[in-house]
Parts: structure tokens; sequence; C-alpha cells
DNA sequence: TTTGATGATGTAAAGGTTTTCATGAATGAT
DNA sequence: ATCATTCATGAAAACCTTTACATCATCAAA
């Protein structure tokens, strides 16, 4: 239309000829100020800039950017000025700009095999609060131990969509751990499972301690022939809570009786058949100890099926305090895994190694609390 | 140094001498082609950009991105040559960059009063696995219906960095539902529970229909006087159950006896303290129908507790199919929800709406499935 | 041969930040 | 009065895309 523009934003500035040399933050000024008339309200989908804001409050866009992350550094009086305009225009800073300027993005990705699993939304819960509390997001996928979703969510770090990675997995994703990948590497935590062969920091329950705690707490109560149900060389939770099992025997100068170590691999299928084995061989202990709490509900199910009164004639323990355990019948004494803290921890761990910092430890193990319900009574017999 | 600079990168550019024309993809042709030289193998957190892979294949970034985005527009020759650019440099569309671009982020916030809770994570995985397959990812947040945390929140959504709403809270994000800001809400859907007074739209379990549905097994097994445990005024879910109840009933000729209704807020306590009640009055129904897993668990607790043989003595049914439900004593019949496709048909809602669709309908509700385990058996008496 | 249409590609402008560097005023030391 | 610091601010570059528009060659139709 008109050849020369002039831009006012209420605050006197002059027009201006030459319009590639206008002022970046005056450009804008005619949009801002009819967003400035209209008080907070906003068009549709356009929310306000910093360019707005900087046009409303008489400054430049760096002095908005300073106001808002380093008030410090500018003078109070247009500190307040700028703050102002913010509250007027009702400008959020746009987090895609600012990810892109930074390179960062403040979002951490968790991956896990099975989002429904309860252990895993438990420890979500602290991991996700200790995220939010320190300004960070969660994403999560779901990748069901499947390498075409591992990869597919290896975009999210490569295209800087999130920063840091939880891995509820036991591996690298698919893709990472391959050669000269080492420096693609994001930094990552692992939990609930350590990652095999790597040197992936972390954090979870102290198995062997707790595993020790669960078979004192059944010697405690008289037991002496305790069943250990979930024996595995590959699992390295089932390894590290037969040790502990095993380390609590010699403590109290129990002979361990291989006969009562039976495989599972802690699904309550493997604790039903390993008891009904246990029958058939007729090598019965007065008390079992589960790998797990899975493991344990299977051990139930096959003794209350056989019309045995538990706990007199048989004590069973598990391990995890999984969410069904305080409503089987009878409700299970058990090793509570402190998954909020986890969460937590976890997420720390995570948020200190991206600030740069290293890792004091490759580990970091929380306590079992020992639950005492009612699956655990005396020994009645030897 | 030298005021001319040179560009090359091996395909005989020309050196120019006006740096500020010089053609944009020239510009880092040095550094695409040191990343050329040394295979996919980038430095450390510097990652290949589409400019390198323009330099290396030898078009422009315009060319590059249609390549990708578009892909019938380039010749199949050029595409051919971007593609082996693209597996060179290892390169991935920065998601930020291209999201500030495009103004949307591909992200959707699922905002849950309580992520630990097993119905939560059990939609989740419908949701994740949805909104994956459609190239979206999700992020969570736990309000813990706390009206800070939810604000914070929206942040998520002010400043670009999620698309829609996934809203398990049964009510607005505080700080929308004002007047005025109407505008500034984004594309929602509710789950698990409608959100009241609104017109978000809202997937779910048909609970009047699997109500009655449960109602008229116990109906079939020859029971006429079945409690309703879990009256509410206030609860959306509980009032829609008991209709169900009652459209049972009535379809069969039963008088609906108000004395074998009561209060209950859907927690176990509520179910056991309302047995307890009913025994004090000493109205005795053959069967309970209990609005929920978590009441139903209650009632067996009581009954449990005094003693009585079930499923001989009282039936109990239950619905939602909450994890623990088969492994109470007796396992609970209930109704099942189905969990995942909800989570996968409100995501689907979600994106259509994100795509500009008009919604339908403001409900969509699937069909609870039976399922029959060994807590209701046939009546043993009026 | 001219014109018009089509198809492939390049140019440059957003998109909204953060941050380096430059500028200029004010302050303190000499 | 002069010079060196410090402090508050602004200009402009950089972060990496997508896309409207312009350009140019090719080919068909007139």
């Amino acid at each position: 239309m008109n050849d020369v523009k002039v831009y006012t934003n209420g605050k006197a500035y002059k027009p201006i000829e030459n319009v590639w040399r206008c002022p970046r933050h005056l450009l804008k000024a005619a949009r801002a100020d009819a967003i400035g008339r209209a008080g907070h309200q906003l068009q549709h989908h356009k929310l306000a800039t910093i360019e707005d804001v900087a046009a409303i409050a008489g400054v430049s866009i760096a002095t908005v950017s300073r106001a808002i992350n380093e008030p410090t550094k500018v003078a109070d009086e247009t500190r307040r000025r700028v703050t102002e305009a913010i509250a007027r225009t009702g400008y959020t800073t746009n987090a895609m700009a600012r990810s892109l300027r930074m390179r960062r993005s403040n979002m951490i990705l968790i991956l896990a095999p099975d989002v429904g699993d309860p252990n895993f939304s438990n420890i979500l819960v602290g991991l996700e609060t200790e995220a939010s509390k320190r300004g960070y997001g969660v994403l999560i996928g779901n990748t069901q131990n499947d390498a075409t979703r591992e990869t597919d969510y290896l975009r999210f770090i490569s295209s800087n969509q999130a920063d840091g990675l939880i891995l509820f997995t036991g591996h690298l994703p698919y893709g990472f751990g391959q050669e000269g990948a080492e420096a693609r590497l994001p930094p990552m935590v692992a939990v609930n499972e350590p990652v095999s062969n790597s040197d992936v920091p972390f954090v979870g329950v102290d198995n062997f301690e707790g595993s020790r705690v669960a078979t004192e707490h059944l010697i405690s109560q008289g037991h002496r022939r305790i069943a250990f149900i979930g024996h595995s060389t590959s699992k390295a939770v089932n390894i590290l809570r037969e040790k502990g099992y095993r380390a609590a025997l010699e403590g109290h100068g129990i002979t361990v009786d291989p006969r009562l170590i039976l495989d599972g691999d802690g699904t309550t299928e493997s604790g039903r058949a390993a008891t009904e084995h246990m029958f058939v061989r007729d090598v019965l202990p007065t008390a079992f100890f589960c790998v797990n709490d899975a493991t344990a509900l299977g051990v139930i199910i096959s003794l209350n099926a056989r019309r045995y009164d538990l706990p007199r004639e048989f004590s069973v323990m598990g391990f995890d305090d999984i969410s069904f355990a305080s409503f089987v019948t009878p409700s299970l004494t058990t090793m509570k895994q402190p998954r909020l803290k986890i969460g937590e921890e976890a997420m720390d761990l995570l948020l200190a190694l991206l600030a740069g910092e290293k890792p004091k430890q490759n580990e970091v193990l929380l306590r079992a609390e020992l639950i005492v319900r009612n699956s655990v009574a005396r020994a009645s017999r030897d």
C-alpha cells in the first residue's frame, strides 16, 4: 500500500524510513500494541512472544530474556516494567525456540519394556516427582523389548528431544552398544535392572542385603529347612538374592541343602511348578523363601490347593511387596522395595550427570524394608 | 587472517568474494566435508545438520527437506544422493527446529492425579502404543490433584511443548475453565473419568451397560436379593453403575429394595464398612454387586472375617478387573475394563481432533467384558 | 519459433530464543 | 579533569528447520 511504514507502540517511537534497518523490537510493535489493548486475551493460536513483551516494556528482547533468566543483571525499574509486560501479555517462553538455541530440551526419556508393569509405575512416580521438581519433563517409551521400537525411540535422543535416558530394560537400546557409537550415548541411569556388561550407573534395591535380612527373619522364627525358589544362572537379580539367602544360612551355621534350591524365572507359574516338584521328590522345607512376590504367589496357590493350613504348616516369604501382596490369603510377608525412593535417586543421579558431575559410585543401593504380614509363622517342626 | 575467504567442498565450487551473498549451503561445506571424510562418526555433541547433508549431496537444504518430507517432489537421482548423504552423516532432523518452525511438537501431555494407579498405567499402554504408532510422543504429568502442579504443567501447552492433552483428572486443569481462557484450550480428551460440566470428549467403559450385564449374571445364577455397594450422589461412575443395576433388576421384574443399596466411595474400606452395616441391620442379600473391585475386596474381607464360606453363602461381584482380582480368595468375578482399548481409542480421538476433525460424538463407550471366576455361585437360598 | 505449462531446484524468510560483543553512561580513582 | 571500571542495555548472530516464491530448463502445443 504505502511505501514507508510507520511503527508505533504508543511510546513515541519516531517513524523510520530504512525499513531493513528498523530495530527488530520495533518491527512488531503494532501487533504487540494490539495485544496490549486487548488485555491478556490472545488471538487463538498466536501466543505472545518475547518481542511483544519487549515492545510493551520499551526494552530490547535481550533485556527481556535477561530479566527472566538472570534477574540480577537488569536494573530494578526495568525488571519491574518487564514483569508487568509479561503479566499483561500472558507471555510464556517458547520451549522449542529455547531448546533449539540452548541445545537442551529439559526432557528425560524413560525407556521401559512394559509400561503396564506395577514395578514400573511405582518407580515412575519417583522419577517424575524429582524431574518435575527440577524443571524437567519426562517422556515415556514403551519398548516391549522390541528392537524396532527401541531404535524408534532413539530419535528422541539424536534429535535433541531428550537430554538423558532412564533405562528399565536391563540392556542398552538396540543400536547403541555398537562400537564407535560410544560418543553418541547420552547420560543415562539404569533402574529396576542393571545394564549388563556396561558401566551405566544403576540405582536399585540392595538385593543381597535384603535377601539376607529376609532369610534371617525366617531363621529367627525357628526355621532351619528353608527352601529358595528362583535359582537362575542368568538373571542378576536372582543370583544376588540367592547369595543373600546363602549368606544368611551360613552366618547361622546352617548347611545349605542343594535339594531345597529350585529353579525359577520369577513368574507365578514357576513358583507353582517348583512347589509341585518339591512334593514329588518329597524333600520338604518348613519355609519357602521366594525370589519375588510373583513366585511366592505361585507357591501359595500350590500349597493352598494341597489344602495346607498356612502359615501353620508352611511359611512363605516373598520379595518386592507388589500390590497384591496384602490381598493374598495369607497376606504375604515380604521385603518392600523403596520404589518411590529409587525413582527419586535415579533421577537425581541422572540430572547430576547432565550437569557434568562424575558419578562417585557406579551403583546406588537402597535398603529393602521387612514387611511382616501373615504368611510367616514360627516353625512347628524341624 | 585473510580478507577473502574461500569455500570448497571438493565439488569445484568457485571462490566467492561477496561473503554475505555466499549460498548458505556452501558456507559450511568445509565442516560437512570433514564429516564426510570421517565416515558417519561425529564430533561428540555436534550432530549433522541438514546443511551437512545438503553439501554432501550437492543440493540445497530445501531439496534435502523435500527429499525427506515429500519424496515424490524430488527427482529420483537426487533423492538417491540425499538418502546416501543422510546415511553417511547419520543425520536426524532436529525435532526442536522442526517444532519451532511448524508450531507443532508432536507431543501429547498426559495429566493424571496418580501415575502409580494401576488403572492409569494400563490405559497408558494403549495411549503410548497408539501415539507412537502415529509418530507422537507422550509426556506424563503427575498432578496429585494439586493446583500448583496442574498449572505447572500448563506451561507444556502454552510453550508449545505439547499439542494436546489427555486428562485422567476428571476436571479441567486449574487455570483453564476460567472465563476468557477458552481460546487457550488445546485439543483434549478425557479418560478414566469424564470432565464434569464441560464438553470435553470422553472415552471410557460403558458403565451402565456393563453394570446391567453384571447384575444379570447374578440374576441368572438365581439371585433375587442383590445388594448394591457404592451408592453415591456425586460420583458419575457410581451413579451410572447403580442405574445399570436398577435397570437389570427392573428388567426382570425384581423390586429394588432400598435397604440393599448402601453408600460407598469406591474404597476397600467403604466396602468393608457397608458390609458390617448390613449385618448390624440384619437385612441380608444373597449376592453383593460392588461398584468396583476395591469395594468388592472390602466386602470379601468382611465376609471372610465373619467366617462365611464364599461363594457358597454369599456371592460377590466386582467391576473393573484390577490386577489383584484374580488373587483374592475367592478369586473375583468381575467386569473387565478394556483398558488397552480405551487408551488406543482416546489417543486416536485426540489425534483426530488435532488433525482438525470434529468429533462425531462426545463420548466413546466401550463394552466391559464379563470375567467369571470363583466369587459367584448359584443362590443357595432366597 | 513462440508461448505456455510442467517439474526440479534454489533463495530467503520466518519461527522465538539466548548470548557475545559493542556501546554508552555513570562511578570511582588518580 | 582524566582515565579506568563497572553497569545496564541494545544489535545481531546463531540454533536448524520448513516453505512461499522465484528461477530455469524441458517439452508440448500452436
